[in-house]
DNA sequence: ATGCATGAGAC
DNA sequence: TCTCATGCATA
């Protein structure tokens, strides 16, 4: 099969008049999961035919998980300023909520906090460009002038942007759901490795960005003053885990904090490439004053280990996964080499000889060409893929470091 | 930890 | 249509 199976998206748990569109055993765990297969091609279908699920859709739609804003590479040429597009409205309607919610309930947080932090979606937005665009001082500090008070939270109420219940396992379930920790735990301990030893390339502008550069001295690494050598950032990344590890936070456990603090969630995913240097060098220093001061306050405040739950997991219309296999991602791969920017017409051949949906493998190609410009492209510098992008991923400057992360 | 997907914004 | 930031789902 082509597409992993799974469940049929989380559908939405809420809504209780879809529940049985699917036969009442399928819905076991376990057993039914692989029964759900089905269902999963269906989904996509699922919007069409009317079903009682079609209200489930509309809910669906409705919320948005705004990618971020993709327009991402503006933030340094480009300084609005001035007061962002804070967008309130946005802000109370946001879509996932849900998250929080949970948690709200548990431990009983104000309920304006849990918008905005799910809000996420205009969040980013607003304080991106605001913030983002200069940089950490404002940010970081004063919390930014007009996005800060949207997210501005009670004092006390939070520690670490995590909720400070007052005593780990006090109130609440005290650790994360146990499975959840479990997991973190094992990936933390024996995941470490990556990828390859790999000599890291980074683009070329990319270095070029930061004025000191590896190599000058300069500045104070962790000042989030100024744009970040991949040094600093690959250092700061480093020490980042530890501590957080140290404390005892998972990587989701921090993605919520830094929605508790600045009204902007992420996700175990970003944190845990932000770890490992899997983001664009840009995104990296984006991240990274947000990550610093949450560091500062973690380690402040370093008694009270509260924990956030685990968020439940909610309905989103999202395609299913495909899992490409091994073979025709091989196929994939050495096209790729040979032409990275295929045209449509060569997507829909390729695709038509793999036997793939077209979409699919335009989209492979975009997170291939985006993985590419990771600053830390797995599996080391490809022998023959290398100047595919123009010559331009060069010599790889210095920091051959590349530690195995834990 | 990582693969595939989504969506906003830039061309 | 691509890039980019980001995340769900999965291995």
């Amino acid at each position: 099969m082509a597409t992993t199976a799974s469940n049929h998206y989380s559908l939405l748990t809420s809504s209780s008049s879809m529940v049985h569109a699917e036969p009442p055993g399928s819905m076991q765990p376990g057993a039914g999961y692989r029964d759900a297969q089905t269902l999963v091609q269906a989904d996509y279908t699922l919007q069409s035919n009317g079903h009682p699920l079609s209200h489930a859709h509309q809910w669906i739609t409705a919320l948005s998980h705004g990618g971020g804003g993709g327009g991402g590479d503006s933030p340094w040429s480009t300084s609005p300023l001035g007061q962002q597009d804070i967008k309130p409205s946005v802000v109370q309607s946001g879509g996932r909520g849900d998250e929080l919610q949970q948690h709200q309930q548990q431990q009983g947080r104000p309920p304006h906090l849990v918008h905005h932090a799910g809000s996420h979606h205009a969040a980013a937005g607003a304080w991106r460009t605001g913030a983002s665009a200069h940089l950490p001082p404002s940010m970081a500090s004063s919390n930014g002038g007009q996005a800060g008070l949207l997210y501005s939270q009670p004092p006390g109420f939070t520690v670490n942007g995590m909720l400070s219940s007052g005593q780990p396992g006090l109130h609440h379930h005290g650790l994360r759901d146990a499975h959840d920790e479990q997991q973190q735990q094992q990936q933390q301990h024996h995941g470490g490795e990556h990828p390859g030893g790999h000599p890291q390339q980074h683009p070329p502008h990319q270095q070029q960005q930061h004025p000191g550069g590896g190599g000058g001295g300069h500045h104070d690494p962790h000042s989030d003053e100024d744009t970040p050598t991949s040094d600093d950032l690959e250092q700061f990344a480093k020490q980042f885990k530890q501590r957080r590890i140290k404390l005892g936070f998972t990587q989701a456990d921090v993605g919520l904090a830094l929605g508790t603090l600045y009204g902007n969630v992420f996700s175990q995913t970003t944190i845990c490439r932000f770890e490992a240097l899997q983001l664009s060098f840009k995104n990296m220093c984006k991240l990274k004053p947000l990550l610093n001061k949450w560091l500062e306050e973690a380690d402040s405040s370093s008694g009270s280990p509260t924990s956030i739950d685990k968020i439940a997991a909610q309905g989103r219309k999202r395609k299913k996964r495909t899992s490409i296999e091994v073979s025709v991602k091989g196929a994939l791969e050495s096209h790729f080499l040979k032409c990275p920017k295929p045209s449509a017409q060569e997507i829909t051949s390729l695709a038509d000889s793999l036997q793939l949906e077209k979409e699919v493998v335009r989209v492979w190609f975009c997170n291939r060409r985006q993985k590419e410009k990771r600053m830390t492209p797995p599996g080391g510098t490809l022998p023959g893929a290398e100047d595919v992008y123009g010559a331009s991923r060069d010599t790889p400057p210095h920091h051959g470091v590349q530690t195995p992360v834990q």
